[in-house]
DNA sequence: AATCACTATTGCTTTTAAAGCAACAATGAG
DNA sequence: CTCATTGTTGCTTTAAAAGCAATAGTGATT
């Protein structure tokens, strides 16, 4: 029995939950989606599906194995893939995965260059603040803050991620410079979203760690418009620093620096990782774009 | 094209290093072998093995790519076999690997235990201080002192793994007890040794590590040799207190207390783990093994 | 409650792929 | 230079999966 062919199939009707649109998917008859799993099952000796002729789904064990082998099925064209591709040019289908801001302000700029370096490469990105596990879904390339990684994910980290706080000349005039990091409560707080929640205004005395948010005005997770708010005049924002460099360089905000520095998490070595697996190193088109990628932030924005 | 099959097929030449070994382990002829590889190196596009009549080897994507493969059919044969033993009685090969020390003192009788509960399941049962990563081979349970297990992998703590330090009567009448951790260094020192060196003895005192360490007269990774040097009244001995505990019991060897503690390292929660792979867990014979396990030293040594 | 549409399965034939065997060519040891 | 050994190739046989048509069972619909 070709168990492998067995396996795509029964993955096929789990996925479609019908044999006849399995059938249909992968453009053989019904009959032999029918025969294989049959197959599948009497070599496992255990039932991986519950059919009527109405339902198909998936028993207890149907469930384990699928999950199982879906896993092993990825393995599997990912190793094919990388001896298919192994140095030959960098081609086909690159996914990659960002945070948004990051995304938006740094990586589509540098992935435009890219493009152009590259142009048999077809991007594929997405940007989302939500972290997708990397291997299970079938993402090449992961941007992330302070992410811990696990053992076959190489973590190479891009730039820090620190939160400074920042408010216009305006409002600052209106209502005068915080002197110190305690009187930030009583400022009009913009507040940047993750999906862990609002980030707070957090701050280290002598040991101790504070909360000095004030009231908030807006809370969202996109940069931009609150960077628009900030500029208004409308409140303190606390962001990144390479979130926040262009309205501090054209002077439209300013940054408040206080004795005690403020921070959004008391985990102190908040950084950019971008993440990739190990393997899949050997990928031409993974290894052009992770080399790609490092080099160039490292050269423009970690003077 | 059954990959699977090609894959195999590989994979016995690869390990038999040759065409014909693999066909007569496998027994098919070998022009079988010879035809599935090459349609699995025309499908992949590339040479996977180095041929001639005398020798053959792999190429270098083809090391890859058996690496990668060979952890493939591993995960596959552990889905197979979860799905297969679903609810069957616990019954198979079982592997475990143990530190030694703990495996001669408290495994292996438990285990003996074990063998008349569930006489359908083989023991293989290696003892070994080296740690052999679980997943890649074939074990089953691994039990580790102070082990960082990754995601996949599951640690159950089992017992503290704390070193203390004792001496026999006689010694301590001969030499006197000493009234400090650091006159210990002027004391006479048998050593444990795991894989990564000798154990000093070290000590914290306000804040500071210091190490304590005497004058070695013996070092070995054998708990037993050494507990006998102790015995003797050769010097003094840091070990674990699980297996010290019977000649405390007894009054051959006594423990030796300081204001500040002793440790043979600066991590903390040393501890014994019993890890294993999330997964298995499903597979009767694993359950039983681990739930039986825990159990019983929970029971018995966690007073 | 009976019908009807749809679906998974089964029996049979056709097609395809791998096994098996024998002959061949290539390689490296002696 | 010879020769045993090994991997490969041509051909035949065998096994397995595909393909097709018919069947039986199920659940929604009327």
């Amino acid at each position: 029995m070709d168990q492998l062919r067995a396996i795509r199939y029964f993955s096929k009707v789990v996925e479609t939950g019908s044999f006849t649109k399995a059938a249909n998917a992968l453009n053989v008859p019904p009959s032999s989606l029918s025969r294989r799993v049959a197959d599948l099952e009497k070599s496992l000796g255990a039932t991986l599906l519950k059919r009527s002729t109405r339902i198909v789904k998936l028993t207890e064990v149907g469930q384990i194995y699928y999950n199982d082998v879906q896993q092993i099925l990825t393995q599997l064209a990912q190793s094919n893939e990388t001896v298919r591709s192994y140095q030959t040019t960098p081609m086909g289908r690159l996914s990659i995965s960002s945070m948004v801001g990051f995304g938006e302000k740094i990586l589509l700029p540098l992935l435009d260059e890219f493009s152009e370096l590259y142009p048999e490469i077809i991007l594929d990105i997405s940007l989302s603040d939500e972290l997708s596990t990397l291997g299970r879904d079938d993402v090449d390339i992961a941007i992330r803050g302070g992410y811990a990684p696990n053992e076959r994910v190489l973590a190479i980290k891009l730039m820090d991620n620190g939160f400074i706080p920042v408010a216009s000349p305006e409002y600052i005039q209106t209502h005068g410079l915080p002197c110190n990091a305690m009187a930030l409560k009583e400022h009009n707080g913009i507040y940047f979203k993750t999906p862990s929640g609002p980030t707070p205004w957090l701050c280290n005395m002598n040991g101790q760690w504070h909360d000095v948010s004030g009231p908030a005005i807006a809370i969202s997770n996109n940069g931009t418009w609150l960077a628009k708010k900030a500029c208004n005049g409308e409140g303190i924002l606390m962001s990144t620093r390479w979130a926040l460099s262009s309205y501090i360089e054209s002077g439209q905000l300013q940054e408040l620096k206080f004795e005690h520095e403020l921070a959004i998490t008391q985990n102190s070595n908040m950084a950019v990782y971008l993440l990739y697996q190990k393997q899949r190193y050997l990928v031409p088109k993974v290894k052009a774009a992770v080399d790609f990628i490092v080099d160039k932030i490292k050269v423009r924005y970690n003077f």
